[in-house]
DNA sequence: TGTTAGCACTCTCCACTGTTGAGTGCTAAC
DNA sequence: GTTAGCACTCAACAGTGGAGAGTGCTAACA
């Protein structure tokens, strides 16, 4: 892009200086600060003037007329793109979140919410980790077990060891080779496929395979089908929301509730799902950036996690567009690499 | 107790219009308010003297010598056990809380869940809803079920077809007699027991009885064991949250957070499920008649749901002292009863 | 030509002030 | 026992002025 080369060496550092400063004060930033502070060897005077520079070309703004100056989402997109350090994860950070991630999980959605409520205490912002759309997963097998003389258990078991059952009440008698026979056809027609295509036969093409009552296996086929869609069903984790109460910028109590309620509300999900598993690189989103009317004044932060096609959900870190660029994408990656790995150690455990 | 007669028929009434005024207005109601509004007949002086004797008993309080009164907690007290009236549902609203509930719940979660959105939807306040302590459920069976050779599937059933899995990962050679054999073992030693009595075999003492090595015994009951943990932990639904920054009452964002986060952890939960589970009845904490302490300045409403000893649960409702008590206990109490009829049915249709 | 010191200017923030209005307590009259 | 009337109190609000932070511009300097 063109306006790539607008900016010299020096305006770049000064940028780069008053990003830094105002990340840290939520303050306009002024130029005394930045020529004391920075050992850019200017005067205040003469940052001043590049100041002025800066703000024509749109990348910071000032208040009002006798204010430091505070950077635009202009501003916040070069910073992201040109000028933020990578921040390199102390050896003791890395611990912390290993240690905390370490305890053996015992079911995938477990480690969702886990790191969900790590990411959003180490970096101090509201996070949302959603476990994967799993359309694309293989049947393993499904399995009809009798509970009692008038309770069967569907359940169906999906690639990675995931599990859903349903309870189905009847009142026909059920000998034990009729469940093996209906178990085995269920699994010839189901096992192997894709969720996404997988279809449930019908009711009355198993009547004679099976020797059993068409109304039951209505029953039952119907528990596969909730089966299978309680299996796609993505689940959302949702953390730290309260932190935002700590920014200045939501010190206006309904701007606070507005975005409150859409965290907790299912449309930023829709939304931050569709994009994030269309694009899979990490995406940063400053503030007009988004979408979502009340996230206009925030970024957003996201990245995908999982295997391609068969398993891939995403995590986003919600902040102020004021956000600490560098230690939330070095975190969310680091996560990210961890999930990954543990999902690749549940997936290969099958083998 | 000696004050429930310190007030005379007159004092009541007005002490009942400040405290209704109060609720609706958040502020603080002077005597010409009350002569105005209410007919009492009374002029505003009368009340002005009535009231600096409802305020030396302690009923209400003034933030300042020329502000109106504000109900104190004493007063709230008063209010909720003589002077409240019973808010009678409207049919309408009735239908509504109905219609949101009918549709046909899958499962048992799904029910709390819902339940929770409802009230605190309908009433305007954040709910908490726990799902059932079934420690004292039976068990209604232990299944064993190849998934695949190198997977077995460990499930628990217990009454009201409350189900939860385990898959186990092995090496062993596994025939399907061993199989049958285990889940007769695991049901006759398990099967009828209560949760919390049930204590799971030592592998060693089964490897005779199933031809299966002690390795694998250990992993399968170990799998049974966190099952049990799995059934017995309580889930916590909570819907409403940011409903409180409506209230003037939370307009300083310090004791917002300070409750929000509250809300979200841990602490509640543990102590008003103990606390509920002990009195039955429902039960009104108004203001420092709560122990922890960010909610001494806000009200709980508290009911248990469910059968007396085998899964019963709680659902608060959490407000500011001023809250709507007529419209939250007459809510809360109807959801209390469709919850019932629900479990009722669904532990009924076992039979 | 680029940099900077200096200065006048602008605007927010804050503390202070006086005014308004709501509400009280007390007293005297009904 | 009730109430009208009055003096009093206090929060809330708007206006005022100084302090401080920061700017833009200009002129001098390297």
């Amino acid at each position: 892009m063109a306006w790539e080369n607008e900016l010299n060496d020096r305006k770049k550092n000064i940028l780069k200086s008053i990003i830094d400063v105002y990340i840290q004060s939520a303050q306009p930033v002024g130029s005394r600060t930045i020529a004391r502070k920075h050992d850019l060897g200017l005067g205040s005077a003469t940052i001043r003037n590049e100041m002025a520079d800066l703000e024509e070309l749109g990348y910071i703004t000032q208040p009002h007329t006798s204010a430091g100056r505070v950077p635009s989402d202009k501003g916040y997109r070069f910073y992201v793109d040109h000028l933020m350090q990578a921040y390199q994860l102390a050896q003791e950070e890395i611990l912390q979140i290993r240690q905390a991630m370490e305890d053996r999980v015992e079911e995938l959605n477990q480690l969702f919410k886990k790191a969900c409520s790590i990411i959003s205490s180490f970096t101090g912002y509201p996070t949302i980790v959603m476990s994967p759309q799993l359309s694309g997963t293989l049947i393993k097998s499904v399995q009809v077990v009798a509970i009692d003389d008038k309770h069967l258990l569907v359940v169906l078991v999906v690639e990675g060891g995931i599990v859903r059952n349903k309870m189905v009440r009847h009142n026909e008698m059920v000998d034990e080779g009729s469940l093996v026979r209906l178990t085995n056809v269920l699994n010839t027609r189901l096992a192997g496929k894709k969720l996404c295509n997988a279809t449930v036969p019908l009711a009355a093409d198993l009547t004679i395979v099976t020797h059993l009552p068409e109304t039951l296996l209505t029953l039952v086929l119907d528990a596969v089908q909730e089966c299978i869609r309680r299996i796609e069903n993505i689940d959302v984790y949702l953390d730290g929301v309260t932190n935002l109460l700590n920014f200045p910028e939501f010190s206006d109590l309904l701007k606070a509730r507005e975005v409150l309620e859409l965290l907790h509300g299912q449309d930023v999900i829709n939304t931050l799902v569709k994009r994030a598993l269309n694009e899979r690189k990490l995406q940063v989103r400053i503030g007009s950036e988004n979408e979502i009317d009340p996230l206009k004044e925030l970024s957003v932060v996201t990245t995908v996690y999982g295997h391609e096609g068969r398993s891939t959900g995403a995590i986003s870190i919600i902040g102020p567009t004021r956000m600490t660029y560098g230690k939330v994408v070095s975190s969310i990656l680091y996560i990210k690499e961890l999930i990954d790995k543990e999902i690749m150690r549940i997936f290969d455990e099958e083998e």
